[in-house]
DNA sequence: GGCGGCAGTAGACACTGTCTAAACCTTCGC
DNA sequence: GCGAAGGTTTAGACAGTGTCTACTGCCGCC
């Protein structure tokens, strides 16, 4: 009863483990198939195509992602500290599995085309993802005004939706023009200001920075 | 004396025609060879390896979009104007050649590997481009401080170059996730309001607004 | 006890990127 | 003008890939 459905799962196992070591790159359908004890051909009974497969594995990949998400997110704490946590965890991710991350978005490899609009669908999963933003940016902004005086200025806030869409797209950027080697040298180049080499700060804490000063952007002042 | 080194700029062009119209999975070797005339063997002679003919291709790519850069920078325009319209040639290029825009990072097609420190790498590409627009983020905010009443607010804007990054990175990030079609599912299952469908945004009218918001955003309300 | 069907195997096929040896063609020295 | 030299390009071999198909075990079932 337990090892169910037994090779499917250990061929999606033997991809996530494949991923995270060695890279997107080195999943190759024989690879999987050899490290997981079985011919070439097994993994066509499970998964019609190796696109299949690799859609399978980054699915995997999805679901730690979002439960990652539901850790870092203390229901306790205030939203826009959730944020923020959610925020760091989703850059940690992308850099400490680059592989996983690279396969996640990789549409060229996941078989997500529109041949069955039924099915599980790959870019919904991120769905669930999203939604969770967009409460804890509701609550935010609500517990902020209300401890402003009301009639304020809050010039024409944009919607909740887009304002987490922005914030999405900018963590994800950063971690893929980090991961392409483009920020690390983009912000090495510029702001040295004659400051002692001792003391210049490292590429982790210029990561760390860049991503802190992104929420701050996104969610407004941290104000007071 | 002007057809030059014939074949190798020949490639170039091959691949860039290519990678435009079928995607980046179409560059085979094999399959650009082929295109121009020649047999799968040749390019070798040019480019050592698959990979540095792709990043040759990549680089014309990097090359074309700091033209647009540079046209779409106006500069009898203000600063703001021009980082506006710098912004939107960026998701503009991404989405409308996208199979160029995902080649050009694309590290495991690049030979960017740090195998010899000399060569131009194609990751210092991007290096004009971003101090043009730390110039203009600077000469922004020197307008700006000057037309306001001195001694204001201002709490601890971060620095030119990590103001930078981040609006970088958000352009970066909207161009890849819509062109994965993450955002167009999550913008379009939120912000509807109740309003007619007839009169609901389309998918171009939310990406530009959800452009618009991000530039705002990151420099600062436009004021007045 | 033979039988059906499922799980997995093994080989073929077309294709890829790399490498090597042979042919080609231009250009220079005599 | 001719022959040798050089850099170009070709064609074939090689190992590897993903897909497809025929085949073999092996299990439970009537």
């Amino acid at each position: 009863m337990e090892p169910e459905n037994s090779l499917r799962e250990r061929l999606v196992d033997v991809g996530v483990d494949l991923v995270m070591s060695e890279g997107a790159a080195s999943l190759g359908l024989r690879e999987i198939a050899r490290r997981a004890g079985v011919s070439h051909g097994a993994p066509r009974r499970y998964f019609p195509t190796h696109h299949a497969l690799l859609s399978a594995i980054a699915h995997r990949g999805f679901a730690d992602l979002g439960a990652r998400f539901a850790a870092a997110a203390d229901a306790t704490a205030p939203p826009r500290a959730q944020l923020q946590a959610i925020g760091r965890v989703y850059v940690g991710y992308a850099l400490e599995h680059r592989g996983m991350f690279e396969l996640m978005f990789r549409h060229d490899l996941l078989d997500s085309e529109r041949h069955g609009s039924d099915r599980p669908r790959l870019r919904e999963s991120t769905l669930p993802l999203f939604e969770l933003l967009v409460g804890l940016v509701t609550r935010h902004r609500a517990e902020r005004d209300a401890a402003h005086r009301p009639g304020q200025d809050a010039a024409a806030e944009p919607p909740p939706a887009v304002t987490v869409a922005a914030l999405w797209s900018n963590l994800h950027g950063i971690a893929q023009l980090w991961a392409w080697g483009s920020l690390q040298l983009v912000l090495d180049s510029a702001p040295s200001d004659g400051a002692p080499v001792a003391t210049r700060p490292g590429p982790a804490d210029r990561l760390d920075q860049l991503v802190t000063a992104v929420l701050d952007t996104h969610l407004g002042p941290v104000h007071a």
